[in-house]
DNA sequence: ACCCTTGCCGAAACCGGTTTCGGAACTCAA
DNA sequence: TTGAGTTCCGAAACCGGTTTCGGCAAGGGT
């Protein structure tokens, strides 16, 4: 009862307002408060309310290890980033990290990180993070078709939930963005302005996501009564390089594509690359669509067509499930997914060449 | 005694090894086993060894939140990323939490961070994870001339080290980078090509590095015996379009430089705008020099010259320093400056023309 | 009037560690 | 032999919460 409560904003954290503090307060014991702030059915209403007006009042707020020692629980999030990724998921770290973090302080809880460089790396960290009880539960970025983070951690019985699907999804809470529409709405797109030839290049085919970009791209040009040429499907492109790579195939048949869709802006950026090398004019001579809404297609001339994803939000919405999820939350209702949006810059415009024409120009260069 | 060890790598973390079975199976209290673990002088050498070895075979590891309730320590270092700040920053966050992440697990600490969207948010995010005891200590990255993080934490007595360095040195831990040095350095590196007039963009006046960089840039300039125009001396450039106003400013006098230094590579990015629109050569016509590193200076033609900095290098430095810190070490002995280096490519050159010829160029635009 | 619920709260154990205190055993000088 | 120090460890309190258990008092049915 000796004890001061600190001034409301005093810098200076001597002596935290326990639990005790609060029972003394009101001549109560801890076991009784606690009970009131968590809610447990025998403790009268007008109590709780009691309770609950002295803690805000004296400012009391549980000490999260303090109450882990019994519950086990840390209220903190886990997230391990894998860098030897391609370079192409930093920029947007640090707008998902925005999210994430603000979704989980939104609920007063903190988040963890770890790094790690190869998936081996990651799954040890995600181990050693559980076996230290440093996070309750794991955000998975980048889910992959077969991805071990999710086995160890279903058979560790850790909550997670998924940026992005799973081909197993048993135990598999989720938020993504609709990428497949996204496809198909760039098919549309091109189709619109009259593009018959379009060609496709996907990312990394260990990645959930290009199975079902494929499948949308594909939706699109079965919709669209138009037949894919398989010389115009390529895979594996996450990178400038990549996407020059195959974009330079393909272009190079007998009938090029008058328009590619990329199913990673990168992977796009490669195409700027390959169209100046020979020689062809983007958004005239050859359409182009991507999809992330990196800020790289913001600086090129013209400016790429993408369809725009909102990581920041992704990411708050993640929090929100995975500590819906840590709360026992049924895992049905944690899945959500959401569209991305169209940006429509320079990149497309009406086919001026046909096929031929398009290798004419192209043979010329040789 | 009838608990179960668990398997050595199983994956179901069901019950943990306490100290109590440590203890137990050596025959000792666990208040001895704990001494013993933790340096202390009252415990026999051979006892210490016993424990050790027995705590090894067992694999036991205390729990942060457990010792925590006790000590106060949660072994987590706490970082707090502004994202109010011009991107120019994102793409080093990665590589930057890299280095922090493995300098701290490789102590068996982890990172905390939080985001925050403008200084007075920063600021209540740290002081919420202070009064949450959520990190033991925090890294201050883009330190400020007069930075109120410093401020709050010196005075609630909570570790701190900064990435950069601070105008009051007391209390304050740091590792930086010597931009100075590298400024000068690339003064003498133009002067070596023949350059006399030489501009200065610098970045942001409010960072503490701007005073360094441009004290760096005139001492290089003092060395070699040359003048510095203050016509030719702008900052607060540090994004691209911040760079391309102040290098066309400083272009567009009657005696314009041959050679510019930029303080951040974002800024020279901006100055290749500047040069193509007045029909400048980067590399011939004019010099040009950067500072970061950042992978977007490889992409453009010809590639910038710049001064590498290793940002995961520094993190893992960092989380060392501020864990040597929090454990009580002088903070005199935490204090360290490294190099950058010169990463030489195609944006420097001899200068080709005369500021008179420059100027004439220039004009014709006109 | 009596017993049986039910509602509500206190007492105490507990979580997994750390730290204080005290005392047994051993050493060494007087 | 004895007394004073040392060395080293056990017992127990403690940190700030949560959870189990038991019991008192009010209410309700017969």
């Amino acid at each position: 009862m000796n004890r001061r409560i600190d001034q409301q904003e005093g810098t200076s954290v001597r002596s935290r307002v326990t639990i005790s503090d609060v029972s003394d307060a009101l001549g109560l014991t801890k076991s009784t408060v606690s009970r009131a702030l968590n809610n447990y059915s025998d403790i009268s209403e007008s109590t709780r309310l009691r309770v609950q007006r002295m803690s805000e009042k004296m400012g009391y707020q549980p000490l999260s290890y303090a109450q882990a020692i019994r519950t086990g629980r840390t209220k903190s999030l886990g997230l391990v980033v894998q860098l030897s990724d391609h370079d192409a998921h930093r920029p947007f770290l640090a707008a998902f990290l925005a999210g994430l973090s603000q979704g989980a302080s939104d609920e007063g809880w903190t988040m963890t990180i770890a790094t790690a460089d190869s998936p081996e790396a990651t799954i040890d960290t995600i181990k050693t993070l559980i076996k230290d009880r440093k996070a309750d539960g794991f955000i998975l970025p980048r889910t992959l078709r077969h991805d071990p983070r999710v086995t160890v951690l279903r058979d560790a019985d850790v909550p997670f939930v998924l940026y992005g699907r799973c081909h197993d999804p048993a135990g598999c809470a989720w938020h993504d963005i609709l990428g497949e529409d996204a496809m198909r709405d760039a098919v549309r797109h091109l189709v619109k302005l009259g593009h018959v030839r379009i060609g496709f290049i996907n990312g990394g085919v260990q990645y959930n996501y290009s199975a079902l970009r494929l499948e949308g791209f594909l939706a699109g040009m079965k919709e669209a009564g138009l037949t894919t040429d398989p010389a115009h499907v390529k895979s594996d492109a996450m990178s400038i390089e990549g996407g020059e790579a195959a974009s330079l195939v393909m272009l190079s048949t007998d009938t090029p594509p008058t328009a590619i869709v990329c199913a990673v802006d990168m992977a796009a950026l490669g195409v700027y690359r390959t169209a100046a090398d020979l020689g062809l004019t983007i958004g005239a001579d050859l359409s182009l669509i991507g999809y992330d809404g990196i800020p790289e297609g913001g600086m090129v001339t013209p400016q790429l067509t993408t369809f725009a994803v909102d990581h920041t939000a992704s990411g708050r919405r993640l929090s929100n499930l995975l500590i819906r999820r840590i709360g026992g939350e049924d895992i049905e209702t944690l899945r959500e997914l959401v569209p991305a949006t169209l940006q429509e810059r320079g990149s497309t415009g009406p086919p001026l060449l046909t096929s031929t024409e398009l290798t004419a120009r192209i043979a010329l260069l040789d």
